[in-house]
DNA sequence: GGTCTGGATGTAATCCATTACATAGGAGGA
DNA sequence: TCCTCCTATGTAATGGATTACATCCAGACC
């Protein structure tokens, strides 16, 4: 492995006049200079980081931890993190926790090891404590998801008005059994998309029925599950609400093998707008979230942290949409 | 931040023996020890992996360069690499490289400055040349797809054999008009699986006709464009085998919309069998290949080469499977 | 008691790049 | 001509951990 010793003796200078060459000192003569860019050049020299970052004790590294890779929300918002990050010159560092509490800690290592300057919470598994002790510490931000109480920065929607907008407009339609298919994993979402349908309920005068309520896993097998739970009621809802457009596609395939017509005997409204609810047949009325800003704000956020050591840890929520397609109209 | 001096001096024992112990170095009486360990414990001590990185030279840290998170076939890809990874101590870093260049040689920087210690091409867009380059002084990878001559092992399916099913498939059922849907990538898949569609045919005697094929770029809306063009022919396909899932879909969509049933008047094959696969309507009858393993295999090929500096470029193909569905058999 | 052996620990070099401080040498002014 | 000042460059300390080599000391053996 060449080092900037070798550049150094090749060009016939110090390792100090090498290394003003590499960070564009100014007090280098351009005559020096060019002799210099040359070797580098001919050897190929490439500055070992480790060096460089321990010397400066940061490594432009940040690391992104999301539950796992397969969920296409993230995409957008890793795009928008990565983008942002890439124009200040950081790298991203994407790691599955799988919500395995054990890998989170793991990865967090890295921040506490030093391997990476910062981190991108997308849906924490720590205890609210932990990570308010981790944003004391460390530049770390939460996007989509946050811990209610913890002491860091969160970038997300209002998931009240979104599961409030969503509902109404089930509502709207003229349904009075909505049934709602949540999530089981504990997020803050969940809670406050429940809380914005009961809200739209309630405002519309509509009685909230537990019946109509389900818990279930993220997914396909959620959605067919708790449909088939819905379709087997006595007085069986007429439209389904579900958290994300994959529940709400498992809850349309399942209305359609039961030989009910969607949306015509059951509406449904997905979450999130990933790419398969505009594919989908009947295409998905979903909530859009804006996917690629919550990324972009958030790490916005992560630099002015990282570089101006700013320690206040504001709730910053982007605006949501409706997004009106086949499945509850048609 | 505490260093390993801190913690020396407050157990009143030398840096390296602190390092031994960090090490679990034998040479370290019991009694110091356990008196280095409470200290570590009490000043909650953790070794900056630079320094260690540094003087070891590797960082345990793998570089996977990948077009697209959002690509839903990767997900699995990556799972069985961090899960091989994870089990030998080395994290993932996943780079979406947007099939840029410019990007992809961005973070091969981290590459050739040590910051990680060897590198996975999930789609590489260098050259041959430069891959064999870089093959030749780090550890990498190519996994599932790969550039023909360049001489870095490779891990993938038989991509001429899995077409040939897939249109053999068709075949068997009656079809002699079989469109082919290919991406326009310049993707070696793309070209084998071109092959195997042709030799299928040809085996079957029936005459290869290039209005049958058409190139669009991977994903939905290549789909939808390539079958609308399709269903304008004075003498359309009965069937279309795409190469990827999310082509299949736009093609059923188009199909749908244009008064088509599937597979009734139009069967359709994919590739790939990512989770819409399974959940579409009509349940998609695809290709599956085993992502996990593709994945698994690529990593320990890479363990091997870093722990053993292996060097032999060998081509390894992993078993597919064609998985029938209600596309093609209704 | 003297010598040898080996276990436990310490000292200091090392990995590579950065940078505060030191120095040499040339330009400009008195 | 001499002195000052500034520019260009070099020297060496630094960041944190690892490890070859040195050292010390206790116990074993004669």
């Amino acid at each position: 492995m060449i080092t900037i010793q070798d550049v150094a003796n090749a060009a016939g200078v110090s390792v100090a006049t090498v290394s003003r060459v590499l960070n564009n000192h100014p007090s280098v003569s351009s005559k020096t200079r060019e002799k210099v860019e040359k070797v580098i050049r001919e050897l190929n020299y490439q500055p070992n980081l480790l060096g460089r970052s321990l010397r400066r004790s940061e490594t432009k590294m940040i690391l992104v931890l999301l539950q796992n890779i397969s969920n296409p929300f993230y995409s957008k918002v890793v795009k928008g993190i990565e983008d942002i990050g890439y124009k200040n010159g950081y790298h991203i560092m994407l790691c599955n926790t799988d919500s395995d509490p054990a890998k989170e800690h793991v990865y967090l290592k890295l921040l506490k090891n030093r391997l990476v300057d910062g981190a991108v919470f997308l849906a924490p598994v720590l205890t609210d404590q932990e990570l308010t002790n981790i944003g004391e510490n460390y530049c770390v931000v939460q996007c989509c998801e946050y811990k209610e109480h913890a002491q860091v920065p969160s970038v997300s929607i209002d998931n009240v008005a979104a599961a409030y907008k969503a509902t109404y407009h089930l509502i709207s339609l003229g349904h009075k059994r909505i049934g709602f298919i949540n999530g089981n994993s504990g997020l803050i979402s969940e809670s406050l998309r429940e809380e914005g349908y009961k809200k739209a309920l309630c405002d519309s005068g509509i009685e909230f029925d537990p019946h109509l309520v389900r818990y279930d896993s993220y997914g396909y097998r959620g959605g067919l599950r708790a449909t088939k739970e819905f379709l087997s009621m006595e007085d069986p809802p007429t439209a389904i609400f579900a958290v994300s457009d994959i529940i709400a596609i498992g809850a349309i395939k399942e209305a359609k093998e039961s030989g009910l017509r969607v949306p015509k005997d059951l509406a449904v409204v997905g979450f999130d707008d990933t790419g398969i609810a505009a594919m989908y047949d009947p295409a998905l009325t979903t909530i859009s979230q804006p996917r690629y800003d919550l990324g972009r704000v958030t790490m916005e956020i992560l630099m002015e942290r990282i570089r101006n050591n700013n320690i206040d840890h504001k709730r910053i929520f982007l605006e949501h949409n409706l997004v009106v397609r086949e499945s509850t109209i048609g």
